[in-house]
DNA sequence: ACTCCTTCTGAGCCTTTTCTGAGATCTCCG
DNA sequence: CGGAGATCTCAGAAAAGGCTCAGAAGGAGT
């Protein structure tokens, strides 16, 4: 699926070894790495300390239940999506599962394909081993240092260009002040206006509404 | 639920109007707002010009079919999150709605209470980085120097009224005399009037009611 | 060595913000 | 009502912040 960079990580803790087994099997078969862990406790241990793009944990499990699970990696600040497995179905099991903290619920038994797609869905948000990052209606290609326009014209980059715009994209919600992006695409012992001067190169290429100002606090990514 | 902030806006594509109104008054008991679309055409067209937290779209839909919808959304790079209401249960279903661009995909009939917390999934992420304190029924993004109206609509605030607003919605129930926010928000070396004319600023870019004059001992958070 | 592209610097110009002060208006209280 | 003090409104000057761009310096390909 995912063509070449790097493999998502997946953490899947589930204690019938079986079934953990055929999981990890077939999704070694979709280009997923998969790390296993067959209680509670060790899940946890894992999901704190390892970096995962995502996590698949059943509800039930032994020495620690999978929502509890669910509930102490919120409490220490790990946002990776967690896809809950459960042989519960009923309403209120659902419901308990999601507002413990979990991004999705799929009851056992379950089709491969479907919890396929869930992953795939929960993925599509890491901007990680993306090929694309959105770009208001636009988007930049990370491969080819290009910027896509709507009607599928291209813009080529240079180096600095491409870093600057990437690194505004990535969290395109946030300002970004001078001196963070002077650190991140400059080696910060430049000048002080080469992100001004950077940003007029990007807003000559890309019209002005590509990187918006903010003043007095820095520049934050716009619609193209 | 939300505590006071702003409420999350929800989009809402369903032709079947009897249950869209059910819908729309069930989201505003949980504190959201709905804007409603009875067509995939209309529901287009909200969602690229509208700002939205989440968006809950009917896979059958007149004019533009539900599906379609998500990936016109997604091909002009709107990446609100999406979940699809069906009747189509099947797997094939189900997964075609997810790799079409939706976050979550719920058979109807459902549950209430299981959209309700599926939308709280899906919104948890939205709120995270996006400090905010409480202003009558408006908000201050603390990130972005921005006001942000009910309706969505964002003012952005020079740094000094930035100050000056926070300071006051800080302590929302205190009144502040005038030579404290001098003090807090100025070099209190600078003129006597300054606040005063910071006061004339907030009011004339948000209106008379952001701030409160209390005669002869200072100003207080008023609503916007 | 020549050309083309990228990177970086810095100076001049333009825009926004900040601050001052002075007149108009309001509020309180006798 | 009327006056003193408080508050509001606003124009314009000064300062800060941002934009634009020409040109020098370096590097890759020819």
């Amino acid at each position: 699926m995912h063509d070449g960079a790097v493999k998502p990580r997946v953490l899947l803790v589930e204690d019938d070894r079986e079934l953990a087994g055929m999981l990890t099997e077939l999704l070694a078969d979709e280009g997923y790495e998969t790390d296993a862990a067959h209680d509670g406790q060790r899940g946890l241990h894992r999901g704190l300390t390892g970096h995962y793009d995502v996590m698949i944990i059943d509800r039930r499990l032994p020495v620690l239940d999978g929502l509890e699970l669910v509930r102490q990696l919120r409490a220490h600040a790990v946002t990776t999506r967690v896809l809950v497995l459960s042989a519960l179905g009923e309403l209120a099991d659902r419901v308990g599962g999601l507002d413990a903290g979990a991004d999705d619920y799929l009851v056992k038994p379950f089709e491969a394909e479907e919890l396929l797609a869930r992953l795939r869905a929960l993925g599509r948000r890491d901007l990680e081993g993306a090929e694309c990052l959105p770009l208001g209606t636009a988007a930049l290609d990370l491969q080819r240092h290009e910027v896509v326009l709507p009607r599928g014209e291209r813009i080529t980059l240079s180096g600095r260009e491409f870093e600057l715009l990437r690194t505004l994209a990535q969290r395109p919600k946030a300002i970004h002040p001078r001196a963070a992006l002077r650190g991140a695409v400059f080696a910060d012992s430049t000048g002080e206006s080469i992100v001004d001067t950077y940003v007029y190169y990007l807003r000559r290429k890309l019209g002005r509404g590509v990187v918006r100002t903010v003043h007095g606090l820095g520049y934050q990514i716009g619609a193209v």
